[in-house]
RNA sequence: GCGGUCGUGGCGAAGUGGUUAACGCACCGGAUUGUGGUUCCGGCAUACGUGGGUUCGAUCCCCACCGGUCGCCCCA
């Protein structure tokens, strides 16, 4: 019959992937712990396009970062704009405050979390995909140090609220406009003996952004990395004060951190405050960083807006399940199915249908098979369900009007009225829950 | 984007330049006309990533591509 038919080897593209039921439980409780978790910090959520114009990640992210340079799934619409699926979420949410101009509500900061697929060319890998998952959370309107660290807080909860040990906060400031410049002269200065010694990459780094050439693995171990100029000599009166406070507030929270003066985050947006937080846990391979953000004083402006402080941070799902996996968390999914109704012969099967439905509605979950399966294989397929209760309607039962209502766990059946079976399977699952 | 490595039924996993490609798990049925387990017996399955090439003949050898994975770049 399909002779004809050219089958085409259909697949997802490179980088992406299907979540099939028994992962997307994970996903779901995932979600719902940080959704949670936003609420106790008052942060609302904020659902922006999944596309922008590529002007505004050109614009937002910074021309000569890597993701805009390299990573952007960019494309041109019928209309001939140039579209970009977003590859992170930060300028879409400050282009949504913007636009729609959240900075004039009472109620400042603005305190923002989005959760949705981001995009990035890249060649895969396990945690990193093209396709990804992202967890933020952005807070516009405020440059008090004390919201650097209830961002950090949030993050670190982020994955403490699952049960996760192994995790490492990074922070490092980055300063000031005036810090950067100071600084960023003083690299290009230590490094410029150097210059034919170092990397191929890190030569055109020295002028573009010598701030990079410090996290360089090719020249780490380069004698001019160990007294290169830290960031942390340059710093300003209210940058340095500034870093300290945020030190300070972490310290009252009891959040312990380390810093990296030589942490470098690769969007151009970043200002002050920078963190990442990683895991120490087996089975990582080459990715570390699970979550990062920092400090963006002059994004908004940026973008259009007036002169606005904001900071922020973004996790990787994918890379917190796998997490979640590297220290043998099992996430507490329910995956027991409350009634699984076995019936048998033509007429009983008749009354299953309407049976199961009138449960359905009365708000129980219900199930029953649909593989025209012998009564001993229905029964196998509710323990593969993990059915709590099963329902036995037979011919016997259907000329009595009841059914047989049987206890997996325990074993123990009862017969009960068909027209009591709602209140009956009510009162069992209310009360039976605690020892399941 | 660069380099390494891998690709056999739903999953795991043998194997060979040559008639029907092992096995295990899973699934379905029977032994056990209406009660989950075990055991035994039987059965099912679009399986050698795709496309070329070498060859009388390729799942196996060669090339390209696709995909996974590891490292790099970079990042979440």
């Amino acid at each position: 019959m399909n002779k004809g038919v050219i089958l085409v080897d259909v697949k997802a593209p490179r980088g992406t992937q299907d979540i099939l039921p028994s992962e997307s439980e994970k996903w779901q409780y995932v979600e719902k712990v940080l959704t949670n978790l936003c609420r106790t910090f008052n942060y609302k959520e904020i659902r922006t396009p999944i596309f922008e114009h590529t002007e505004l990640f050109q614009r937002g992210v910074g021309d000569t970062t890597d993701i805009v340079q390299k990573e952007m799934y960019t494309f041109k619409d019928k209309g001939d704009r140039s579209i970009t699926l977003r590859p992170e979420g930060t300028a879409s949410v400050v282009r949504a405050y913007v636009q729609n101009k959240l900075y004039g509500l009472p109620t400042q900061p603005s305190k923002l979390f989005y959760f949705g697929p981001m995009f990035r060319y890249e060649r895969p890998q396990q945690g990193r995909m093209r396709q990804f998952v992202q967890f933020g959370v952005e807070a516009l309107g405020s440059a008090d140090p004390a919201i650097d660290a209830e961002v950090m807080a949030l993050a670190m909860n982020s994955y403490q609220q699952l049960g996760l040990q192994s995790l490492k906060l990074v922070i490092n400031s980055l300063g000031d406009d005036a810090s950067r410049e100071a600084h960023r002269n003083a690299l290009m200065e230590h490094f410029e003996p150097y210059r034919t010694a170092l990397c191929n990459d890190c030569q055109i780094r020295l002028n573009q952004n010598p701030l990079r050439v410090l996290d360089c693995k090719d020249d780490r171990n380069h004698p001019a990395m160990k007294n290169a100029p830290s960031i942390l000599d340059y710093l300003n009166d209210y940058s340095s004060t500034y870093f300290e406070e945020v030190k300070g507030y972490l310290d009252q929270m009891g959040i312990p951190y380390v810093i990296d003066k030589n942490l470098v985050r690769g969007l151009d947006y970043y200002n002050h405050t920078a963190f990442e937080i990683m895991s120490d846990a087996e089975g990582f391979g080459a990715i570390t960083t699970l979550s990062g953000g920092g400090r963006y004083n002059g994004l908004v402006a940026d973008l259009g807006g007036p002169e606005t402080p904001g900071i922020g941070f973004a996790l990787s799902v994918e890379r917190l399940l796998m997490a979640l996996e590297a220290e043998g968390i099992t996430l507490p999914i329910d995956q027991k199915l409350d009634c699984y109704l076995v019936a048998l012969g033509e007429e009983a099967q008749k009354e299953a249908v309407r049976l199961t439905y009138q449960l359905r509605k009365a708000g129980i979950q219900v199930d029953k098979d649909y593989m025209d399966r012998k009564f001993k294989a229905q029964f196998k397929a509710a323990d593969r369900l993990h059915a709590k209760y099963v329902i036995v309607l037979g011919e016997e039962e259907l000329q009595d009007k009841i059914v047989n209502v049987k206890h997996m766990k325990s074993g123990i059946q009862k017969e009960v009225p068909v027209n009591q079976l709602v209140d009956y399977l009510n009162k069992e699952l209310q009360g039976g829950n605690e020892h399941d």
